[in-house]
DNA sequence: GGTTAACATGAGCCGGACTCATACCACTCG
DNA sequence: CGAGTGGTATGAGTCCGGCTCATGTTAACC
């Protein structure tokens, strides 16, 4: 699993103790994502909160994206850790219910963890801007597409579970589905705070059926 | 059809100089937002190369999320009017001919119309930073959920044109199907700057396949 | 103990969002 | 035609947030 350290950081934290700073800040800035959003998010107050001064903050993170992006990284690491771990504990015997769980994983995830959801893994991970961005230098390569990171998880998961055939098709069709879902999921969460459980439902019929005509059922 | 100003702005135009100022303060935000992006657009910047001065930007705009969403706001009804003329000139007897060309029409306004889907209508229009917003006066109100607004426009063609029953399932199912291809379409853009033909394709499968156990054939 | 390199700190710089005191203008009325 | 009046236009200036860098502090090694 990619961790906090991969790619995002200025500095590795050395010492137990910088370690330590480094998780109280993304901790904070959790939070402060759910109080404000990113946009009002600034980076001094992330850091005063996590009893931090501004200039150690900007040793760890080169700006205000990359602390972000950092947390998008560790949420995603735990989603996918916990996806990983219910599937092994208890492997689903078919498509849709693995599909299933892990919509409710995700739901599970915004319940609980701080900041979760509130950046788009697509869009923030990404060039700030999008691709158009020009006289800076990009910051693409590191991230770019990252939701395609879970669509590869996610397919070694399950081509190993499902034993199904991977290959181009399935690997389009599973960034498609993780894209579709992402954005359902969180209008969900706009609609009502703690998620609006038709549109849950709704989301995980719109996979199935998306995904119905391409897959085999084990 | 809702025009620029309905309600995202601080004062009607009342003159014809005034008005073109504020189309061309729009038409320069939507370059500026293919240029550089959301984060990097500068108030100032806008108002400079509109050739107007910054006081009066802010007698129009009451800040630069009113610019931006202003002009979500012009082009969704451009968007609109598109599909709903080409719906009028040559009605398609399908669902999924329906479904396809709104997925044509999107990709058209993309490559033609300047800061088309930078903007995401359901992020940005709502409030900055979701719903968890606090200490702020909340601007929910006025724009909570716009996307809900592509859906209705389309359920009052789509109703009409096929004469499918209304409902709140057939609502929902709307939502959720411009929430979702919106989302898979600005991967499309993302991907390739001209939108990748495979995941073009593969949003209307996607829709296809979701409404497909829904509605009726015509 | 002394030398050196790594690390920590926060005052301050730069620039962007937004305001407000002032100037300007169109129009009315005596 | 000039004074009055209410809306409109303007841009210098305020405030604040992202980010830096000169300086102080600690650790490590000889």
């Amino acid at each position: 699993m990619t961790n906090v350290a991969g790619g995002t950081l200025r500095r590795r934290p050395a010492q137990r103790r910088s370690a330590e700073r480094v998780e109280r800040m993304l901790d904070e800035c959790a939070r402060l994502l759910d109080e404000v959003g990113y946009e009002a998010l600034t980076t001094k107050e992330v850091a005063r909160r996590a009893g931090v001064p501004i200039g150690t903050f900007y040793q760890f993170f080169s700006d205000k994206q990359a602390l972000v992006r950092a947390l998008a990284l560790r949420n995603l690491d735990a989603f996918l850790g916990r996806i990983v771990a219910r599937l092994s504990a208890a492997p689903p015997s078919d498509w849709a219910e693995m599909t299933d769980l892990a919509v409710d994983e995700f739901v599970a995830m915004k319940r609980t963890t701080p900041g979760f959801g509130v950046v788009d893994f697509g869009e923030v991970l990404s060039a700030p801007g999008g691709p158009a961005i020009r006289g800076t230098e990009r910051m693409l390569d590191a991230a770019l597409e990252n939701n395609a990171i879970v669509a590869d998880r996610l397919r070694a998961v399950v081509v190993e579970q499902a034993g199904g055939a991977a290959g181009p098709g399935l690997d389009r069709a599973l960034v498609v589905a993780v894209e579709a879902a992402d954005a359902v999921l969180k209008l969900a969460f706009r609609t009502r705070p703690d998620g609006d459980p038709d549109l849950i439902a709704e989301c995980k019929l719109l996979v199935r059926r998306y995904l119905a005509g391409l897959l085999p059922r084990t």
